[in-house]
DNA sequence: CGACTTCTTGACAGGACTCAAACTGTGTGG
DNA sequence: CCACACAGTTTGAGTCCTGTCAAGAAGTCG
């Protein structure tokens, strides 16, 4: 028996909590990693007006996709996603994994339009931005400018991450790096950096890193052969962060 | 002795003509390309007034590094160049290559810090936009903003693709795609999508598609084996571009 | 409890990398 | 203006990492 029954509790028991109550951005826990940081009460309130908090997704089911009209941007409020871009030949890259108080969606803005398809992993909920209410909020509240402005370039950054990652390293340091990058949101999260539940599939890793499902497996095996980790389907427990940390190149 | 002798201009031609002139943004061939975009008459003259028009930069010039306090984003004037992420081992990956009318820097935003090392690849100049005068206007300035986020949002749309092509795409793909990029763009700035110059490296090539230097070589002489294109060191002509669409994947 | 999906493990093959060497172009200094 | 040095490019040979194929085990869900 592992001792991975008893972890940290998923993002999904949060969304129990928080999205029974739709929260106001002025009582979300998320405060601090999201949008609002920074806006001072008057406009928090305005801009909590215009969020729409939706019902929540299950497993597999589409946020949007290539083909929805485009009209909103979206923060994960409990759960995760995932977004894939796809090839006509039905080749698809995992572009990124979403966890709360992250953006989805930013890279529609131009050209209006989603370029990607976002799908929750798991049961989940999000907060949806009419993107067009959310311009006009914008016009009179530079500060909420320039949050979304360092959103994007935030994710402009971990883009540059991953394409270096998928350019120049080897599988084993694509997948350390993986795991620590995780870690880390769990982390900023309030959850345990050291035990988690991975929401997405072997698949779903292994293409977001430019890998096939048997090699991510048989690293997984090896590095739990070596002590770094304890791994259990889902359930993660990092045992060693400075070799892992070594392995990322 | 080839037919390349007399392609369309290059970037550094039109550095000649504009940039000893230092045109106002009204009067900037780039207009259509770039930042000023919708902007009205007014709003468009204050802008005008926040731009550097910096000297240009040579060959293999740092525009910035990650070493390089943030004061200032860029949009490329005339010439072109090239961004990296390095990491510690000296590994590094060829994040873009900018063009006239392109925006360098966007990544920095968040963070107030350069993430990545950008270098001229020709002669090059560019317009500097001081970030904090950039955030002061466009607080009076909602289609500023509006442009701003539109041009982080292509840029991260850009980079999906790229992590398509870097994590799903074999050589040929690669490099199929890459010159279609190219030549997109040249186009897109009034010049031949049929013929132009590289400004970068065959290295810089390999490095940015996930590639070796040997293999981007050995496509380019197959390539042209195989009359989809005429390459004589950087310059290059496309000669089916139909075949060559085809083999993008 | 069965049908299905996901995951693991093994054997094998192949595309792209590495190493090596020759060739070409470029720029510099005498 | 030429000779030399050096960086960049091309081409060949050999190897290895990672993908592919295959089969079985484990997990999931109705």
């Amino acid at each position: 028996m592992t001792q991975l029954g008893n972890v940290t509790p998923l993002f999904q028991d949060l969304a129990k909590v928080e999205h029974e109550h739709n929260l106001a951005c002025q009582e979300c826990s998320l405060y601090r990693l999201c949008l609002p940081l920074g806006l001072h009460n008057n406009d928090l309130i305005q801009l909590d007006k215009i969020i729409k908090r939706s019902q929540s997704y299950s497993r597999g089911q589409p946020l949007f996709s290539t083909q929805t009209p485009f009209n909103s941007i979206y923060v994960v409020r409990s759960g995760s996603f995932k977004t894939t871009v796809s090839a006509v030949d039905g080749r698809e890259q995992v572009t990124g994994f979403y966890f709360p108080g992250e953006f989805v969606g930013l890279d529609a803005i131009y050209e209006q339009a989603y370029r990607s398809n976002a799908k929750a992993l798991e049961s989940s909920s999000v907060c949806e931005l009419p993107f067009d209410m959310l311009q006009e909020l914008g016009a009179n509240m530079p500060q909420l400018q320039v949050q979304m402005m360092s959103r994007l370039s935030k994710e402009l950054s971990g883009d540059k991450s991953l394409m270096f990652l998928l350019g120049k390293k080897t599988a084993e340091e694509k997948l350390a790096t993986f795991l620590l990058s995780i870690s880390r949101r769990f982390q900023d999260r309030g959850f345990s950096a050291r035990e988690f539940q991975l929401s997405m599939s072997r698949g779903d890793i292994a293409n977001h890193l430019g890998l096939a499902v048997e090699t991510v497996s048989r690293l997984f095996s090896r590095f739990q052969d070596e002590g770094l980790i304890d791994i259990h389907n889902k359930s993660i427990s990092i045992r060693d962060v400075e070799k892992l940390k070594a392995l990322c190149g």
